[in-house]
DNA sequence: TCCTTACTGACCGAATCGGTCAATGACATT
DNA sequence: AATGTCATTGACCGATTCGGTCAGTAAGGA
């Protein structure tokens, strides 16, 4: 990988960055071209190779690219000191927003890297990637505590609820190419104060 | 297309639809070789090209299929002459989760047909498949009447959530590969459950 | 024996793809 | 002005893939 890369300026290197992301996530690895890459970010492929050794580098280096990215706004984000049940799940999902205004295919691409099968690949991707770090496991260190809630309620199904939720609408967006990340945002606050209200034992306020 | 194919006993006439289905839904359709599909279905290429004359053929007459199939299997389960809410809409999901069973790819096959851009193919597929059957247009016909659930239900938001539940529910299913049509109908029929008691006026009932 | 029909493997021309390379132009240094 | 460095390109290459064809074969019925 030439250092050259990083020197570019900031909306050149995106520009490429997001163009990797594009056809990599439509595709499969080995059947995503580099030209097309190429061309969708307005440079030749011999400059991409420039860059970029060969594809697999390009590859790798969004893997790890989308990680560190993902990390990075989760920090700021600032998405583990709430204690709120319902908020933390929000900030949550704000960062996935949050993300798609720089990066629209970023979650998709991170996706089909999970479940890419290319045999030279698989083990650098569980390398980089490692677990799948989505909401279906957080369940138990949210600190669902049941006292919070209403009577009776199955915080299990009610969580299941809201996860699966979320992930529709996500996907749906996505599907549709019918990425607004502000609406998005708007949708999610009415959505969890929806459920905020329905599980809540006190739905009496607000 | 030759009479042959459908002379072919049920179970091989079958692979062959099911390979299509697949290769047609982890590929774009430019993207998909004829030589894969024949492979999965146990068939020479060449005899797959006896069956149809070219690649969009296969392609179109599997567009009819899919939908000529699933109407039929929305009418044998009698989706609509149910009149609680919860009822037609489990009993949708239901038709979803039979045709997995003979189709597994099915429902993706159709999706990516919705958002294939292909140039030549676009019209035909408008005017096969039409306007995408979804639950989300539903909302109006399905006879949402307020006396029914709880006080100060926002019954939009009730849909919405049991909607996009349902739709992240499956699509993780088919990403993890996870399709077992049974558990699917059990989880539903739970989920279901949970909502009716949710969202019900008189919710100490059951 | 002859005809039809289901079916195959070998083959073809065209396109695509990953990757290379020589050349060019911009710019800084001497 | 000459030299050197480096970003960038288009043309090119060999390998592979793909849609589609075709000659041929085996089976069965007349």
């Amino acid at each position: 990988m030439n250092d050259s890369f990083f020197q570019l300026p900031d909306n050149k290197r995106n520009k490429i960055i997001n163009a990797g992301f594009r056809v990599f996530s439509q595709y499969t690895y080995k059947k995503s071209p580099m030209s097309e890459i190429a061309a969708e970010a307005g440079i030749s492929k011999s400059l991409l190779f420039y860059y970029f050794k060969n594809k697999k580098e390009l590859y790798l280096y969004l893997c790890r690219y989308s990680v560190e990215v993902t990390q990075q706004a989760m920090i700021e984000q600032n998405c583990y000191d709430n204690e709120d049940f319902f908020d933390v799940f929000l900030s949550g999902l704000k960062v996935k927003v949050q993300l798609m205004k720089s990066y629209p295919e970023l979650s998709v691409f991170q996706l089909k890297a999970y479940y890419e099968k290319d045999k030279e690949l698989r083990p650098e991707i569980n390398r980089l990637i490692g677990q799948y770090s989505g909401f279906e496991n957080q369940a138990d260190s949210l600190g669902l505590k049941k006292e919070k809630f209403a009577d009776g309620l199955d915080l299990e199904m009610m969580y299941k609820d809201m996860y699966y939720a979320s992930e529709g609408y996500l996907w749906e967006k996505l599907q549709n190419n019918d990425i607004d990340p502000d609406k998005m945002e708007k949708d999610f606050v009415r959505m969890i104060g929806f459920w905020r209200k329905l599980y809540s034992r006190n739905n009496n306020e607000e």
